[in-house]
DNA sequence: TTATTATATAAGCGGATAGTTATATATCGA
DNA sequence: TCGATATATAACTATCCGCTTATATAATAA
C-alpha cells in the first residue's frame, strides 16, 4: 500500500501512543482487547497486580481514546476503540505480536472470567 | 495477512521497542532514516538539540537493532537495519506516518546536509 | 438501609528517562 | 604534529512514570 494513501499520524501524536503502548501491561491489554472485550477485574486476575494499577493503565488508554468502557452492572467492560485516528496503526502493530488468548483461557479454566458477565 | 503468517515479536520486547519509538525525536529519526541514511551532525541541525542528547538517542536506537553504523571518515552515517528482528514491525508502523524528507531538503537548502557526504 | 463488590482517584515514593555541561576519543587537513 | 571537526561518554539534574496505600464512588444484593 502507498503511504500516501494512508491517513498519516502527527508525529508528536503517534509518538504519544506509543508510548502508551511502550508498556507491557497496557500492550498486552490491547492485543487482548483486540479479541475480546474485558473488564478490569479480569485484568487484575491476568496480571496478577493491584486494581489501582489496573485502573490507572486503562485510564492511560481512555484518555487517549485507544479504548472505550461501557458499565454493565458493577463491571465497566473496556473494548478497543475502532473509531480512533490510531486504530489502523494499532491494528497494524497487533498483528507483529502473539495472540494472548491463552490469558483469558486461563481465567476461564478458574472461573474468573464467568464472573464478569 | 493472517496473524499466524507473521513472525509474532515476543511482548516484553515489543514493548521496548514501541517505548523506545514513543518519543519524538526518536521517531522522526527512524522515519528521515526510512528514506535516507543521516549522520548525527544533521540530526543536530534538524532537531535544534545538543550533541550529546542527539548521540544519546541513536545510541539507544543502536543497542536496540534498530539502526546500524558505518563511519565514514569523521562521519558516522546510521541507517535503518533492515535485518532486525523489529524491521517489519517498524516498517509498518512508518506507512503511518507522515513524511520527513522536507526536513532533510531544509538541511541541503541551508547548505549543511552536503558537509557530511 | 447496610454490606459487598467493582472501579476510580488522590497522594506519595522510587526508579527510569531526557536533557545539560564537561570531557574523552577519533579522524582529517594543514 | 597540531588544530579543527565529529562523535561518544560520564556525571548530574529535573521531570516523568508506575506502583503502593488509602479513600471515594457506584451498583448490587440481602
Amino acid at each position: 500500500m502507498l503511504e500516501s494513501s494512508k491517513a498519516a499520524i502527527d508525529l508528536d501524536r503517534a509518538a504519544n501512543v506509543l508510548k502508551l503502548l511502550g508498556d507491557k501491561t497496557r500492550l498486552t491489554m490491547i492485543k487482548i482487547l483486540d479479541n475480546h472485550d474485558a473488564c478490569v477485574c479480569e485484568f487484575v486476575e491476568i496480571f496478577k497486580t493491584s486494581q489501582p494499577a489496573i485502573s490507572q493503565h486503562v485510564r492511560k488508554l481512555k484518555d487517549a481514546g485507544l479504548v472505550r468502557e461501557t458499565r454493565r452492572g458493577q463491571w465497566i467492560i473496556y473494548s478497543l476503540n475502532k473509531d480512533s485516528e490510531y486504530f489502523p496503526l494499532v491494528k497494524d502493530l497487533l498483528l507483529h505480536l502473539p495472540n494472548q488468548d491463552f490469558r483469558l483461557k486461563e481465567l476461564e479454566e478458574q472461573g474468573l472470567r464467568i464472573s464478569c458477565e
